[in-house]
DNA sequence: CATTAGTG
DNA sequence: ACTAATGA
């Protein structure tokens, strides 16, 4: 889901390596400096038109210094890259990014759990008891997890929440996002959006309503959510199966106030680089645009209150940018 | 970049 | 209050 359309990736095999650098120093290395330095002289890499050939085409890239320029270079005249390999041989590395394969485990804890000479999943679970819940239980299900998730399960999974919603109170709104939106075949995760008829965000800064937590509970009640990972006023993170047959999934639910829920929409339906356009395009039209809002901007360049939006598309007319199909969101 | 959990 | 981790 990553790719840019005009030359057709001439130079993914490069930004990849550089990207996979850049993780290693992020997660291994914890230095998120670098990080940033490789993720960005990956991204001029893959829009760079034509292949690159020499350091000084390289090197003439935004964000590639001497450095990286040379490791292009090796990379583009061995299939390969020294360090890559290197780096992916590591014991430390392949420790550590199993570790990372359970949710709640970041490259701290990963790294201190390395030192402690916890370096692999099944050492893990010997210390399973010091682990907190939300850790627990993406250690119970890391092979669940990582599996997709059928377009058509979701489907499933859609009618049932939108039943029990119902049933429950006849004023909440909701809308699955994501891939799963964009119709795409399988999805990754569950990324649900509620919303309920009449709360305002005005009202929501004084009273923290419960819907929330109710429709949890509710989904909780009819079996659909199995555990939860972490739940407050506005965002639950956590765990759904369909039926015993079906692996458990991840799946977020947040709810938002109905003045912020188109935007809202938009915005997690995504994906990112449609995102993006859409707001430069928003931006050129003098507007600023973002997960909660549409706002005018003034001529000192200072957005103005946010307009009233009462469906996705009416985002699409205010800044007259051609409306796209879900479907037809995949940049 | 904002929301939650957990700790001290 | 601070820190880690998710996610998009």
């Amino acid at each position: 889901m990553s790719s840019s359309m005009s030359s057709p990736a001439i130079n993914a095999d490069i930004s990849e390596m550089l990207l996979e650098l850049g993780k290693h120093e992020m997660n291994v290395n914890q230095n998120r400096f670098k990080y940033q330095m490789y993720r960005k002289a990956a991204k001029s890499v893959v829009d760079h038109p034509k292949r690159i050939q020499s350091v000084a085409e390289a090197k003439g890239l935004a964000g590639v210094g001497a450095k990286i320029a040379l490791k292009i270079m090796d990379f583009v005249a061995n299939g390969s890259n020294r360090q890559l390999d290197r780096v992916r041989q590591s014991d430390t590395n392949q420790s550590i990014n199993e570790l990372l394969r359970v949710s709640g485990i970041g490259p701290k804890l990963a790294a201190k759990l390395m030192a402690d000479g916890i370096d692999t999943i099944d050492r893990l679970r010997t210390i399973a008891d010091t682990l907190t819940d939300h850790q627990k239980i993406g250690l119970k299900y890391v092979d669940e997890f990582e599996r997709k998730i059928p377009r058509e399960e979701i489907q499933k999974i859609e009618t049932l929440l939108t039943a029990k919603m119902n049933e429950f109170n006849k004023n909440l709104l909701l809308t699955i996002c994501g891939s799963y939106r964009r119709e795409a075949r399988e999805s990754g995760d569950i990324d649900v959006l509620i919303t309920h008829r009449n709360v305002t965000s005005d009202q929501m800064k004084f009273k923290t309503n419960t819907y929330l937590k109710d429709s949890v509970r509710s989904l909780q009640k009819c079996g659909l959510i199995t555990d939860r990972l972490s739940l407050g006023d506005t965002k639950f993170m956590g765990v759904c199966r369909l039926s015993k047959e079906c692996p458990h999934r991840r799946i977020d639910i947040r709810f938002l106030p109905l003045d912020q829920y188109f935007c809202g929409i938009l915005y997690f339906t995504g994906n990112d680089f449609f995102n993006q356009q859409m707001r430069k395009h928003a931006n050129e039209m003098g507007f600023t645009l973002n997960e909660y809002s549409l706002r005018r901007l003034g001529l000192t360049s200072v957005p103005g209150e946010p307009i009233a939006i009462t469906s996705e598309k009416e985002i699409f007319e205010y800044i007259d940018f051609p409306y796209k199909e879900p479907r037809d969101r995949n940049f």
